[in-house]
DNA sequence: ACTGATTAACAGTAATACTATTATATTTGC
DNA sequence: GCAAATATAATAGTATTACTGTTAATCAGT
């Protein structure tokens, strides 16, 4: 298939120079993603980061103020990205359970990578933000960013998701507490299958975490 | 009622001295407890801590060899804590309906202050769960810290509420999916109707994260 | 009063998360 | 094609953090 003239686009209160602008803005984002699922957030450093992409850390500086926002950035990236892709994947279908199991077939499932955008690795992302995600708004100034419409993109995924659920089912109560319960937990129970199996039911090739969600989101809005 | 002669037990791996055995030692739980939630896990430090108890920097570090150290500590202790209050509460109960109900209801409330445990705040102890435990494990040790037994409190929680969901539905597939889902998930919840209200459907006094998780499990299980 | 353990005070180190300055490229506007 | 503007690289420097190590003072038990 052609590639598409896509780009994602992000709240400049992200940046303070637009990384798509230039091949080391570009740079900084790709390398950064590898990095950070290498190393880690605490232990990624954009000294690091400016020495791995033959640059100095002092430039980073120039795109992002800290890599906190740096972070954010990213989870913003891939929170739109999501979005758009829930769109195309429910904008032709009437029938409101369909597009419920498409978009948390979405949510849920393994991410592949998106030939659309190219210096961009999905697979990559999706470990950042299944491991370190929830660092982007568990900290102290949270309200603040949140203001600053820092968390905009995860929200628009949540709010989407729940308008479908109530087209389901107008009378149900809580559906953002069940669209965020499904997203985060699903996020966790792959965490956990990789690390601390004793809390979840993951079996290798059993696809337990999509149907686990599946059966817990249909019967829940029964 | 009085007072129980009870201790919480808390393996010697993630103390260098126990912090029990001493007036400072329980200064540098409370302490610490108070100082988490007021400033954040990122902006705590020995340093500050030491000062805030009269005390010094290097006094601190002989019980705890960091500050990741200390919240596994307290995340240990609250899970303890948690997991001794689910076994006295569903002790003399048959029904196994009646376990699962009592033990998501410890799990999922807002918590009260215990008071057979002085010097230990479970109210702000509980706010540190919500917003810092996470950190305790989404970070690059993991595996190493998992191996020595750091998160065995937690999982000892998960494991007895998952062993009352299979004795009401032994066919059930997944229930430590569901329980670490609904801990984690009412955790978020509480977080979310404090910072980022549009991810939830919280609303004051009307019980909304206990109704929801409620219905969520028990037509899960059906 | 003496011994041993505990704690306080202080100094010091390596790394981090920046800021600032200057020098050198590169781009662009005319 | 050249000057001006802009982007980047290199370097230095600062405050803070997360420690380690040493010594001195204090306290608890015999």
């Amino acid at each position: 298939m052609e590639k598409l003239n896509l780009q994602i686009k992000i709240s400049p209160a992200l940046y303070s120079k637009d990384p798509e602008s230039s091949v080391l803005g570009q740079q900084i984002i790709s390398k950064s993603i590898e990095m950070i699922v290498d190393l880690g957030f605490e232990s990624f450093t954009f000294k690091k980061l400016g020495h791995a992409i033959g640059s100095n850390e002092s430039s980073v500086y120039r795109y992002f103020s800290n890599k906190h926002t740096l972070l954010i950035y990213l989870v913003n990236w891939y929170w739109s990205w999501m979005d758009y892709r829930i769109v195309i994947e429910t904008n032709n279908r009437t029938n409101a359970e369909d597009k419920i199991k498409k978009a948390f077939e979405l949510l849920v499932s393994e991410v592949k990578q998106d030939s659309n955008f190219s210096y961009i690795n999905e697979i990559f992302l999706n470990k950042i933000i299944i491991t370190e995600s929830s660092k982007a708004y568990h900290n102290a100034d949270v309200d603040v960013e949140n203001e600053k419409g820092f968390f905009k993109a995860y929200k628009q995924v949540v709010q989407r998701v729940s308008s479908f659920i109530l087209e389901y089912n107008p009378d149900f109560e809580f559906p953002h507490m069940l669209v965020s319960t499904v997203i985060e937990g699903a996020h966790n129970q792959r965490f956990f299958a990789e690390h601390l199996p004793a809390l979840t039911d993951y079996e290798e090739g059993q696809n337990n975490i999509i149907r686990f969600y599946n059966s817990l989101v249909f019967k829940t809005l029964k």
